[in-house]
DNA sequence: GTCTATAGCTGGATAGAC
DNA sequence: GTCTATCCAGCTATAGAC
């Protein structure tokens, strides 16, 4: 990130304007000036526009989901995979606000993306979301939490942490928050979210008793 | 939707064109095509790219925000709002399951278009909001749920209901669902993410009665 | 390695025939 | 109202000087 040679400036300058304006509005003589250097010197260094998104899509893609998936994967307990997924997607997000949608708009316009990049690096997300599933089918058996489908648990977890970060500008707006205000709601969230998804899949006795 | 004239046909074409690819992404030449029409046309019609998108921006972005906030402002109790809401927003979006991208990516590099609208049609989101929350405060005073921030509740809400379908390729690919699937485990999520929410602010009397 | 100059193309917009 | 032809701007990419 420090950004000491020419190569780095150039590419920390593209991620910025990628990852702002999308491939398609993304223009390469703003990533020039953003880089404070020639428009030509992008084509010595990364050839084209689409070899140097694709290069920066890479690396954002794998800060996206690395991290959830290879927590999915682990040997810890349910509650602390939660625990464990919840803290680190919002604090990640805290850093990198925008990045789940320059991911996800992008992989919208084109879903060949994510199925080559997860290829490419041995990704195995299904595989990993299968143990959550079969973690939370265990549970359900249990009745340690209620009967719950592990994939609908999955979706509310990440929709908790990721979808704030999406719709941004839009909360700032109704609920009349500046940035820094915004990040301060995220940080008390994460605590919050461990709580709001512990109780909803606690086991009911009331209901379930008789 | 049933497009007789011509003026229709191409803002129906328009209206997949720039929903899937954006703005910026989005050709002039692609809408003609899709419409079967000649591009000249698309120009006496609705004279640039850029008022044809603006028109069918604003008619989508009312369709996704209107909803959700007249229930919000409305006069049912808060657990009726929650229902009412998740039924609402779901079933909607899986009749038109791009529609959050592309209000969302468009917002985030233009959030001026969200204040402009919702100015330009008298919604008043923050008041609507606000009402949510004092019915949050009130039920957190009176014990009926525990404590609990109304704009995270609120977050936590729109999330559950919304991220899915920003999120479907992805989604689709490491659950391996075709659209199909896809919508009948959305159509499922309705009743799940309602007992979800409802569970997630239960009073929990273990806790807080010592 | 970095710059200038320029080529070549794509896409939006307009004029005008029918 | 619809089409053809054409123009023009903006953007990417390349050649070549320094």
């Amino acid at each position: 990130m420090s950004a000491k040679t020419t190569e780095d400036i150039i590419l920390n300058a593209a991620t910025r304007v990628f990852t702002q304006k999308g491939f398609s509005g993304a223009r390469t003589c703003e990533i020039a000036k953003e880089a404070g250097i020639n428009r030509s010197l992008l084509h010595y260094y990364y050839r084209d526009k689409q070899t140097m998104f694709n290069l920066i899509f890479e690396t954002r893609f794998k800060e996206l989901f690395t991290g959830v998936i290879s927590i999915l994967g682990s040997e810890d307990s349910l509650e602390v995979k939660i625990r464990k997924i919840i803290e680190h997607e919002i604090s990640q997000l805290i850093l990198n606000p925008d990045l789940p949608m320059f991911i996800l708009s992008e992989v919208a316009q084109n879903p060949q993306f994510f199925s080559q990049l997860t290829q490419k690096f041995g990704i195995n997300a299904p595989k990993n979301l299968l143990k959550f599933e079969n973690m939370v089918k265990k549970e359900v058996e249990n009745k340690t939490i209620r009967k719950i489908d592990g994939r609908q648990l999955f979706l509310h977890i990440m929709s908790i942490c990721i979808y704030p970060f999406l719709a941004s500008p839009v909360i700032g707006l109704i609920m009349k928050m500046n940035e820094t205000e915004f990040c301060e709601l995220m940080e008390k969230r994460k605590e919050e979210a461990v709580t709001f998804v512990l109780n909803g899949i606690k086991f009911n006795y009331e209901k379930n008793s008789n």
